[in-house]
DNA sequence: GTCTATATTCTGATAGAC
DNA sequence: GTCTATCAGAATATAGAC
């Protein structure tokens, strides 16, 4: 039974506790994750809480038991999903001795790293945050806000210093961004259009770890 | 009342068989008016088929009357989205006349054109594409597999020619489409990392139309 | 073709036994 | 904590009058 890395941190901490012996995944844990694994696949109002209580293996009385509601178990998932997707991205980003160059191929691998293993994570949150106009959105702009400072004022101080030329951060965030996430987000299509299957995907995304950051750089010099 | 262009070119080759003064929307017209917009905008499964007979000024039994059931009615409208979305491309990419180069500076334009008016498009598209494994999937493949083999052939061309480098093809499709297409399907994020409003959404917006060929350009410089 | 009223199915949530 | 059984409401679809 394999398990989310932060999950089996939480349940060893647990044990570390009482016992030695790291236990079996409760089953509030258990309803979390299939809850996780279903929603974030199919979004909120596709997912039945009967289909999470099936895949969780309890019943559908307990999921309410522990979570009251769909719509509460279905913000905590939310909340985690959101701050999984960019915790990746926050740590990169604030390295103090890492050149802007440096970032972009850092963020550009970890994130590839990570959406290779999450690949459902990036449409469900688009496509979630679209519906929710100031629900949760409050507490996004609390955890991107700081790093918003941050990449803005080191823009601009490598732009001042000449080592490149002006960008608006939008394009320059639009971009990095795009390039990275735009092909797991449209993988069904792109790999309609293009002929490639599952493996050979695989093997692209790799080589993006290297060309994005390059392709980033040369289009730094445009104008 | 606006309609869409090819809504209104329908009603008037009809209109001049018989009359010459272009009649008011059919009921049936109205009905897929208010589906498309809801479907496109919440998805299939979050969307009621009572919010969309509201949305026509219609009876919800008049739905069924001429659909038959909500599935039917959202797989015309999914069909039409689909074909409106890839149909702006379509035709700049047969163009036999235009290089390369040239063809990427019209597809992105048409499709930030294209986008500006309908920002749901893409989102929809990627999402509902994603549960329907080879529902659709066929039909879709039947559109593309003609645009696939010419684009391939050219550049495949323009390789041996040395007038690019070599790119693989899905590299090339993922990053033309990625820069035009990510920033609207990702609005809602993008703008709140960069603190930017709407009417400045749209002026970068435009300014992509020049700066994504010109960033292409420098891409395929790259290696 | 269009409506009102109703049937039918689905789904989130709860009551109550164990 | 966990289950079975059930309720209450919502949502799709149909019957039948006009």
């Amino acid at each position: 039974m394999s398990l989310p890395l932060s999950y089996k941190l939480i349940l060893m901490a647990k044990a570390k506790t009482k016992k030695i012996v790291v236990e079996e995944t409760s089953t509030e844990e258990k309803i979390k994750e299939a809850a996780k694994k279903l929603f974030t696949r199919k979004g909120f109002a596709a997912t039945r809480t009967r289909d999470i209580a099936e895949e969780a293996g309890i019943n559908l009385a307990l999921l309410n038991y522990y979570f009251r509601s769909k719509q509460k178990l279905f913000d905590i998932i939310m909340l985690e999903n959101f701050k999984q997707f960019i915790q990746g991205i926050t740590v990169k980003v604030y390295d103090e001795t890492a050149t802007i160059e440096e970032k972009i191929e850092k963020i550009a691998t970890a994130y590839i790293d990570f959406l290779t293993l999450h690949p459902d994570l990036p449409l469900f949150i688009l496509n979630e945050l679209r519906g929710n106009p100031s629900d949760i959105a409050e507490k996004i702009n609390e955890e991107v806000a700081p790093m918003r400072l941050h990449l803005m004022k080191q823009l601009q101080n490598a732009s001042n210093a000449g080592k490149i030329p002006a960008i608006d951060p939008f394009h320059f965030v639009a971009n990095v961004i795009g390039l990275t996430v735009f092909p797991f987000v449209a993988k069904p299509i792109l790999q309609r259009v293009t002929s490639v299957g599952d493996d050979r995907f695989q093997t692209l995304m790799q080589e993006r770890k290297k060309l994005v950051p390059l392709w980033i750089k040369a289009m730094l010099a445009v104008k």
